[in-house]
RNA sequence: GGUGGGGUUCCCGAGCGGCCAAAGGGGGCAGACUGUAAAUCUGCUGGUUACACCUUCGAUGGUUCGAAUCCAUCUCCCACCA
């Protein structure tokens, strides 16, 4: 058994666990950075393990399309080929099935797409995801999955809950490397019988974790809430879950208090390069404002990451303005320490039986 | 000293009689960003007592119903020749 469930927390459902994978435990609830093309944007992995970074992700149609698995193969894997002894997720795809929705056919076995990149046109399905998973050698491996696009109708919502049940359970059914281990994803859009339907029958197919998927895809806040509340009550306590995509720090800490164990999101970092900063006080700081044209003080007083300990806010300003990449590796140091400073305040409070009370701070008000 | 080219809104730069408060960049300012087609994208950027008026295209004067655009003088810059 992979997962340990640690700790409830008495006021609601959050849980405190630790998951083993095949490079390291990871303590839950984790923030995980986003590394895409098998970088997390603007930091080396030094920096990550600095910031206390214990999983990053990777995915496979990025990294299929570049550099492709020939190369990543002869490296012995993804953790040798961007040399991170830690754990790796990677997506499988599917959200690319969504966000490149313009460049793909959906077909009953997968998906036929055009590249981003140059217009090659090749296919990607439950197997071929399952493969490439497999040559990356990721910890966890995700399932293929159609993400439904919002808002959808009922019909286009069941109708997309079918082929993404098709896909996962074709998922299920691929080998994979000793220790690696498998998820399966939540569809079903807005609708609660749906959301409870895709996560019985994807319980049923037996998965190492299970995510809830589908979500930031434009809906509001209360919606993305209220899946979150169908789905967690009918998933096995004894397994992690995983909200993919989310979120901003009070959607980490909602969906903790619904049960949820996982996140991902690409804000700290994207938001970093884009020039805002997360403030401990809560909200985002615009970086190259002009008001902190003359501010020697620090990003983040309340912060005591490398980024904050020091430089100031002037410099900061002054590197995002001119276009220095400095400006966004520290920037992106900065988002990515509050995102997992974050997620390890919540494990405290839950140990410490007082998320209640830490879920209530004005810091996630808004 | 001679010849030629030129001075445009914060900067560069188009415009070369009315459709010009003046293209396009840059810069500045504001906003967006949620399993990353994203170091990206969007909007604003002369002044007001704002569907109108006022000021602006080196300076001054002129031609014209009307000028950033034509003419004269002045001034400054650049290139080449002495």
């Amino acid at each position: 058994m992979s997962f340990r469930l640690l700790k409830k927390s008495s006021g609601c459902a959050a849980r405190r666990g630790e998951l083993t994978t095949a490079h390291g435990k990871i303590q839950t609830p984790v923030f995980m950075p986003v590394g895409t093309r098998g970088t997390v944007k603007a930091l080396a992995p030094r920096e990550l393990e600095e910031v206390g970074a214990q999983i990053i992700l990777g995915n496979t149609y990025h990294l299929f399309l570049r550099p492709g698995l020939e190369i990543i193969g002869e490296a012995g894997g993804l953790h040798q080929f961007i040399s991170w002894p830690h754990p790796i997720l990677t997506d499988s795809g599917g959200f690319q099935v969504f966000s490149l929705a313009g460049l793909r056919k959906i077909e009953r076995d997968g998906v036929r797409f055009a590249s981003h990149i140059d217009g090659t046109r090749f296919f990607l399905g439950p197997r071929e995801s399952m493969h490439i998973q497999r040559t990356l050698n990721s910890d966890i491996v995700m399932a293929f999955d159609e993400c439904t696009p919002y808002p959808a109708t009922r019909e286009q919502a069941s109708k997309s809950l079918e082929i993404t049940l098709r896909w996962e359970d074709m998922s299920r059914n691929e080998p994979l490397n000793p220790g690696q281990l498998r998820f399966g994803i939540v569809q079903g859009s807005t609708f609660q019988d749906l959301r409870e339907h895709a996560a019985r029958e994807i319980v049923a197919m037996d998965f190492d974790g299970y995510a809830i998927g589908g979500v930031s895809v434009g809906e509001p806040e209360e919606e993305m809430l209220r899946c979150v509340e169908w789905t967690a009550p009918v998933l096995p306590e004894d397994k992690p879950r995983y909200l993919m995509g989310m979120g901003t720090p009070r959607q980490i800490v909602e969906a903790v208090a619904r049960g949820v164990d996982m996140f991902d999101c690409v804000m700290p970092t994207r938001l970093a390069r884009h020039g805002s900063a997360f403030l401990h006080a809560g909200g985002v700081l615009p970086v190259k404002a002009g008001r902190y044209a003359h501010d020697a003080g620090p990003l983040d007083p309340d912060c005591d990451c490398y980024c904050c300990r020091n430089f100031s806010r002037a410099y900061l300003r002054h590197l995002m303005n001119v276009g220095e990449i400095l400006g966004m590796q520290l920037v992106s140091l900065h988002n990515v320490y509050y995102f997992l400073h974050l997620a390890e305040r919540i494990r405290m409070a839950i140990e410490n039986d007082t998320f209640e009370e830490f879920r209530a701070r004005q810091e996630f008000a808004r």
